[in-house]
DNA sequence: CTGAAAGCGCTTACAG
DNA sequence: CTGAAAGCGCTTACAG
């Protein structure tokens, strides 16, 4: 059962001995460039195969000297919305490992309640020459002219963390947004008797991604109408993104509705944390929430959010880059569509998640 | 915020030039070889701070020649113990991406239940040169005695899923025990009300790894004891690994304990979880147990178990390979002790675990 | 359509 | 203690 390797890799120049050929023409074929007879072609491609051949890629590496080069376009993280910072430190970690590897990467941050700042960022990105660009898009109508320009320059793009389907010219990687308001309900089932009151709450400025907060709903209430168990079910907007604005609308939503559990759509979760911490004397409903933010967590330590969902926005960042990274020097196809797991943390687990 | 980087590399070259030397020079400062003046080597390494001066990766590894390999030793999959089959798979998408850096990976496999097979691949072993080796301990004495001929041969070691510590020259990736148990626990409590009836089983035949179960079920009990919810724990060994033997035992324990909720301290979950698929007339328990393998996710997927609780099996032999490729690679410090996550899988996520 | 030669940025003998 | 030269396995002009 062990695996065995030779000594001696076979390389282009034993192919090319073997064709009675140069290792330029080796190289041609290699590449699926023209400019070599068909005849010639054909009896290389049989030594390649017969034997297996593994290109070096070092060598390939080294020899096309470095210049690759990525653009990142996120939007930036504010102190409410740290969820960026997440993917940014997963970008960071792939301009680290690549730049060993002589492959330039530039971050650009936009401000996603400013489309003007998305704008100046594309502008920016076409000042430089890059080959492929990593977007998280939020504006959906400028970012089609923005691919649509990508694609006339030849740079090749890949989506982040929401899709607009068949836009980028080499996929997508990001959550299964259905299946985490899913797995939330599944999860609330295992928290609440029957009959319980379960209050959905969406908490975001502006409410400007409301569908994508909508699909997750979606996904809950799908589960929870399914499994009948007489669950009394109440979406409620706050629509600010700090605490001092989000306490007072949330106090009259609790007052109002008295629910069992809440659900919080997004990484605003911690901020009902806090009020219930800070607000003792009322009865404390379970709470599920999302995302590994240390505000977050903090409340998942102290036992008053019961559970995170999680769906490594650093490891769709990296996995962006990543994949480029094969793309273009492994000449791999790369991804069409790359769903991110959906990670369950509780009191007992989050100390050993991603490191 | 934008990340910036030259578009030409301060190489060897450049450190050479400005210090008045030649890139032999520079290179016996860079690998810390003898043989420099303490003058021009303090120089030179002033430069190369004051540049922060990256080696090229590709460079490195193509000069150094594929003279690199490692060697994986771990115990062969059996039909009813496919644990290792997931760490083989991850040691396997290694030998894949290393090989394309010319890094010879050769696996042992030795049978769990035989002394014998596991002395006769360190045997192997040491017939070819490797420059270091990962290691899933099992027995203890025999692997001590290996280690320290590693160490005198000067071969770097590096141990996977359990530690035997202060062993290994490199360190440890794997699972932290106790907190798999104590996240069962969480997790139970979720699953039944106060002063319910919980089974831990342990499942395996010749029960060689008490010690490795016993540690999870410390973990477990702690967590409940704290608790102080009025739970009845019982502890019962089913010394086998095929359902056919299992099936009758576990028929006795479940008539005489008739438990609210079993929790399976290994991969034999799927056993478990048949037991009560063919046995649909006795009342089932709620079940909780480990590892993502095929038999054990259909029992997730059916409802029949209600959590797996999964520490990357394949992900352990994976880093490990990782992990050398940068210790000679790179020559980073690799690690000390690195524990994995902890993932929950159910019914609602588990498509989505690890692609 | 094909090949000889230079070069990528390092490391490795070898010569002094 | 130091340096000149060859080589790792590819790709890239350039010449024919």
């Amino acid at each position: 059962m062990s695996e065995q390797y030779e000594k001696k890799k076979f390389g282009i120049k034993d192919i090319a001995r073997l064709a009675n050929v140069s290792i330029a023409t080796v190289d041609r074929v290699l590449n699926n460039r023209k400019d070599v007879s068909d005849k010639t072609r054909a009896k290389i491609k049989e030594i390649i195969a017969a034997n297996n051949y593994q290109p070096n890629l070092y060598a390939r590496a080294l020899s096309v000297k470095n210049n690759l080069s990525f653009a990142v376009i996120i939007p930036r993280t504010s102190s409410q919305t740290g969820y960026w910072q997440l993917c940014l430190e997963g970008i960071n970690k792939g301009i680290q490992e690549f730049s060993s590897f002589g492959i330039n990467i530039q971050v650009f941050l936009y401000d996603q309640e400013d489309v003007n700042t998305f704008i100046k960022s594309t502008e920016d990105i076409f000042m430089s020459k890059f080959n492929a660009v990593v977007i998280a898009p939020i504006f959906t109508e400028k970012t089609e002219e923005f691919i649509a320009e990508c694609k006339s320059r030849n740079i090749q793009t890949i989506f982040i963390n929401s899709d607009v389907k068949g836009l980028s010219s080499l996929g997508y990687i990001g959550p299964d947004l259905y299946s985490t308001g899913r797995l939330a309900a599944n999860l609330t089932s295992y928290l609440v008797p029957n009959n319980s009151k379960l209050l959905i709450l969406n908490v975001a400025k502006g409410l400007n991604n409301y569908k994508y907060l909508e699909t997750k709903i979606d996904g809950y209430k799908s589960y929870l109408d399914n499994l009948d168990r007489g669950y009394e079910i109440v979406v409620k907007d706050i629509p600010f993104n700090d605490y001092d604005e989000v306490a007072p609308e949330l106090y009259r939503v609790y007052e109002q509705e008295k629910p069992d559990l809440i659900f919080v759509t997004n990484s605003r979760v911690g901020i009902i944390g806090e009020f219930f911490f800070n607000h003792s004397s009322l009865k404390k409903p379970h709470i599920i929430g999302f995302d590994f933010l240390q505000v977050n967590v903090d409340y998942l330590a102290n036992g008053i959010v019961d559970f995170l969902i999680c769906q490594r926005p650093d490891k769709q960042g990296y996995l962006a880059l990543h994949y480029l990274y094969k793309y273009f020097l492994l000449k791999e196809v790369a991804i069409d569509h790359k769903s991110m797991p959906i990670d369950i943390l509780t009191i007992e687990n989050y100390l050993f998640y991603e490191n």
